[in-house]
DNA sequence: CTACTTGCAAATAATTTGCATGCGA
DNA sequence: TCGCATGCAAATTATTTGCAAGTAG
């Protein structure tokens, strides 16, 4: 997913390009791994102070509807976006129920899965699919280890 | 994981049996779907007034902490309980993005996965994982194709 | 008895929405 | 100009927590 087709793409589905939604859109491009609304926001915040985190929420929604990006959740009450990969590669995460760090796992077992035989026996139109690995990360597995329980 | 089983694992961890509790398993294995902690609380109130639905979310809590029962996010902003089996069998869901109707796989593509491999090379204590499918059902893809945009 | 539990009410936290104004195309 | 966008504030929703009273073992 390019700078240029994404834009292309906001504007074909009638959507503007303004400064906020640009800079939504260069802070996922900046950093691959992903993030709040609320980390967005304060990225965000921190050199450009037109923004507001309603203006994020709505545009994620914008952006995950068209398909620019992901909507992930480790589990933590809150959700996490990250950009997608235009030639629709895409990888999963190893998350850390402990600290929530997320490593990137560049495979997807998904893709083994005969989706169009599931999508005929079960009449079910597949759009798309979540899949976290949960755990302890090096660090937090020590730390475990040393001071609690 | 049967009654017993689970009595006996709550007791051995300290926990008392008690009749809400008692209630939010037979809630949980008569109805063997995905069920909200509101589902869980609104269907022992119709026949059981002394419960409240923050016992529900506590023994949540406390079942997921012993494995006796695997949280579910399905991206409408609730999270959904579903008991495990004692085999430690489990399968994953297709669920519906528009009415939120949720069908079974029997199938875990995590297995195909070598998580001894995946655990050392990336430094990772592997605990769970979660993985939905998500699209239309049958019925809602007929009605979005005669009435939606 | 006594530690775990519960119900109630109040507190959080994330996300959403109404509305008047602002601005991109 | 005109409709999509934004900021602000208020509202909603799911979930959590403090506390005093209740009860299982």
């Amino acid at each position: 997913m390019q700078e240029k087709n994404i834009l292309d793409q906001l504007r074909k589905n009638g959507y503007k390009i303004t400064p906020q939604r640009q800079e939504i859109l260069r802070t996922l491009q900046t950093d691959p791994r992903p993030q709040s609304a609320e980390d967005i926001y304060r990225k965000i915040s921190a050199y450009y102070p037109n923004i507001s985190l309603d203006t994020v929420y709505r545009n994620m929604a914008i952006l995950q509807e068209l398909g620019i990006v992901s909507k992930l959740n480790f589990q933590d009450g809150k959700n996490r976006f990250e950009i997608n990969h235009a030639d629709g590669h895409h990888h999963h995460h190893l998350v850390c129920i402990k600290c929530g760090d997320a490593k990137v796992v560049d495979l997807c077992p998904f893709k083994s899965l005969d989706k169009t035989k599931l999508a005929k026996e079960k009449k079910f139109e597949i759009l798309g699919h979540s899949f976290e690995i949960f755990g302890h990360c090096a660090a937090c597995r020590d730390k475990l280890g040393k001071h609690e329980i």
